[in-house]
DNA sequence: TTCTTTTCGAGAGCGGCGCTCTCGTTCGAC
DNA sequence: GTCGAACGAGAGCGCCGCTCTCGAAAAGAA
């Protein structure tokens, strides 16, 4: 293991040329995938491509990974651009991350976001990727709570078996994050993907010209909901 | 045109057993409809299918066009059963309509609301069916403030281009809405997409098993954020 | 160095796809 | 009763994912 030998560094090289090629027909022919295409990009024929993919699934499956990744990163890194205490302020990077990501490339957030793709599972490997975004959303919450820089909203109203899943759900986070102010941002986290696919999807072209300005001012109703206070 | 032809009345049946045979392969199969498959299952030719639609997403076009009527007449009848004063108990009524439709199709609504199909764009005949469960909601929120009984959040924060965008928008409801209003409307239908999505394509199954109590919680937060009064 | 094993790409081929074209048939409109 | 339009069947085109076989080349063992 020590020397990884050279047919398994050109064999790497292949895979992730193979990948290359195959997101760069993703950006420009959209989400159905042809092996065929991708092979005669690379002088190959088709067959040859099963050497290092078993499956177009196995192939798709390895962009949408690497997707979920880019995407985590970039929301991360907004995140992580801001002073910790200023939770306004994370909360507006990670979302406009996510959004600038999405616009950049479109068709692998279609990969990630739109309707599953019928006969695709997602595998496990998928997972831990795919929760970096709202993770890193709910951390926001987790450190402003924290900080005691976030009130939790009344429990009152929020029946017990749901919010035994929601502190399971907590648990994950590290941190102490109550129930109700965690549902206060998965609210957030699942309006921002619906402002993204409506978005990306068309839905909003015609009539909201202004784009960013909305987006802005949609997220920010969602930290008004969340109790982000307006000043770091 | 008074007595439409016993050939066109004999093709028009043809029209509707194709599309609800394709409906019925949407349902088992998932996105991908198959036009040789259809026609197998009606003992037909697959060329024969060709004398009734152009081409494979004409069809798709009429099956989306039909999917929309029916989730925006669920929308809207759930909505009519309530009192008109009762703003809560209708903007629920209106969500969980529109997620029961999506449980109970869910192939038809990633038809409609997943990714976009590359080839495939939307015809102008799909705008007007698909806006007909945001406007069931937005709705909701006139007849609040025409009503008095919706107080207009301060307009102060929002843009100057935005709220042009937002007023227009307005102007196709009817009455009068505040921008503001208009746009916290607006986040309650873009989560309430997300909500359905999130479940519907297996992001929340595992973490969530309350899926009811947490939908209802969700959607009750947006009711909060846009301000509907808890008692009707 | 020689021999064996593994890896690799090419090629043919299978069934399925959307779609087109042609060719008889049938059936309604005149 | 005749004519023309509508119709279904069939063959065929180029595409797809995927499998199998075969020869070349490279890597490891003798």
């Amino acid at each position: 293991m020590a020397a990884p030998s050279i047919r398994a560094r050109v064999r790497a090289e292949m895979i992730d040329e193979i990948k290359a090629v195959a997101r760069r027909h993703l950006a420009s022919d959209g989400a159905n995938l042809s092996l065929r295409a991708v092979a005669r990009d690379m002088g190959m024929v088709s067959s040859a491509i099963y050497r290092y993919f078993p499956s177009r699934d196995e192939l798709l499956t390895a962009l949408i990974i690497e997707a979920y990744d880019a995407l985590g990163e970039a929301v991360e890194a907004a995140d992580a651009g801001c002073d910790r205490l200023d939770l306004r302020g994370r909360w507006h990077a990670a979302c406009r991350a996510a959004r600038g990501w999405a616009l950049a490339h479109p068709a692998e957030y279609a990969l990630l976001y739109g309707s599953p793709v019928p006969g695709y599972a997602a595998p496990d490997d998928t997972i831990g990727p795919a929760q970096r975004p709202p993770l890193t959303l709910m951390g926001i919450l987790r450190d402003g709570f924290d900080a005691g820089r976030l009130d939790p909203p009344p429990a009152a109203e929020m029946a017990g078996p749901l919010r035994a899943d929601l502190a399971d759900l907590a648990g994950m986070l590290g941190g102490e994050l109550p129930e109700t102010l965690l549902a206060r941002g998965m609210a957030g986290w699942t309006q921002l993907f619906g402002l993204i696919s409506f978005e990306l999807f068309g839905r909003i072209n015609r009539t909201l010209p202004h784009r960013d300005a909305y987006f802005d001012h949609q997220t920010a109703l969602m930290a008004d909901l969340i109790g982000l206070p307006r000043t770091g």
